[in-house]
DNA sequence: GTCTATACCGTGATAGAC
DNA sequence: GTCTATCACGGTATAGAC
């Protein structure tokens, strides 16, 4: 801890830099596609050449990496709050299910680039297995609530959250940001994508 | 009709090699990625070179148009089926969703490059146009159960179709055909889809 | 109908000046 | 930290023999 180093601190590159860089990159990556992106498209996006992007990343592969890094992060923190620990398991489910949405709304373009992964690479075969996690968690969530009576006896738990996160997934194919708050229209969203799995479409008699 | 021609009939190019090659193309477009995949890698998987390939079709762009194509054909084919066409609008509803999600299943392969795409290209533009209106006049039939009042009169047309092709959908990212008859298979998947959508996850006190 | 050979271009990545 | 210049490679596509 003796005063040794220069100025900026040199253990890690410069972060403002890398932030911008990823956030153009990212958008590149939704438009055309990973695969469909070249180093050219990423320097223009940036506004800098393919030499200088490598002064601050490894390459195409660690800017998708850093990406879809975040989108799990982010997902999987929904998981550790006390909404998703605490309570009758439907109700946990729940929880995660809007908190799910929401953080799908509010990082938006580093889900869609997560939910785009096919595992042609190692880091695209890492996301899927962070994912995989993600849903096994889901499915337990869901047989626990059917083993207390609140979800319908039928229900394969495994197929359950795959089509549950099927759904919710979906919106990153057609949601748009609109307006200055999108807080509110993700609490919308979440509402109409719980109401819609939790009761279903059908009108009903009763209430 | 006078006798001229000399032996095979050369006005369409043979349509068993095409076959041949296309579900050979799309199974490395699946795995690969369309971006991800060269002619290299298709000729591999097709047996030839890669200059043979465009003996039977253009290039690469014109398998992915037939793939799709196919793809949009199989789900159109629904909509124009009596099931769909005649009834109340939820019997309506609920049989195209049923009919979309054994269409998926029986037209696997291609129907998971369709809802890949992403609009980059003429071809992925024009399917995402006719997605679109697929959407549109399931999103009508929607509506018209809403006004019929056997759907919830909270209901938003249009997200409301988006949700639920989102969750159809969501099959082709996981689903493996397994074993000899895929019919039954299709079946129960498809009952457990609509299962859901029409009523909900919950347990009800009732029934 | 398939092949070999090749044209031509865009790719990801590096070297080294400033 | 950014640039220009360049590399080796793999991409789509074509020419023309068999």
């Amino acid at each position: 801890m003796v005063a040794s180093q220069p100025a900026a601190p040199a253990t890690r590159r410069d972060s403002h830099t890398v932030e911008t860089l990823l956030s153009a990159a990212v958008e590149v990556f939704i438009v055309r596609g990973y695969d469909g992106t070249s180093m050219e498209d990423l320097a223009k996006a940036a506004g800098i050449t393919k030499s200088s992007i490598y002064h601050h990343v490894a390459g195409k592969e660690e800017l998708l990496r850093l990406s879809v890094t975040r989108a799990l992060d982010g997902l999987f923190a929904v998981l550790g709050e006390p909404g998703a620990a605490e309570g009758r398991a439907v109700a946990r489910l729940e929880y995660v299910v809007r908190r799910t949405c929401q953080e799908l709304i509010e990082n938006l373009p580093h889900v869609t680039l997560l939910l785009r992964v096919r595992g042609n690479t190692a880091t695209e075969r890492e996301a899927l297995e962070r994912r995989r996690e993600f849903d096994h968690r889901v499915a337990a969530l869901v047989a626990a609530a059917i083993a207390e009576g609140d979800l319908r006896a039928g229900l394969d738990p495994r197929l359950t959250s795959r089509l549950i996160f099927g759904l919710v997934n979906s919106m990153s194919e057609w949601y748009r940001p609109h307006a200055a708050d999108h807080g509110a229209e993700a609490d919308a969203l979440a509402d109409a994508v719980v109401g819609l799995l939790f009761d279903g479409l059908r009108a009903r008699p009763e209430a």
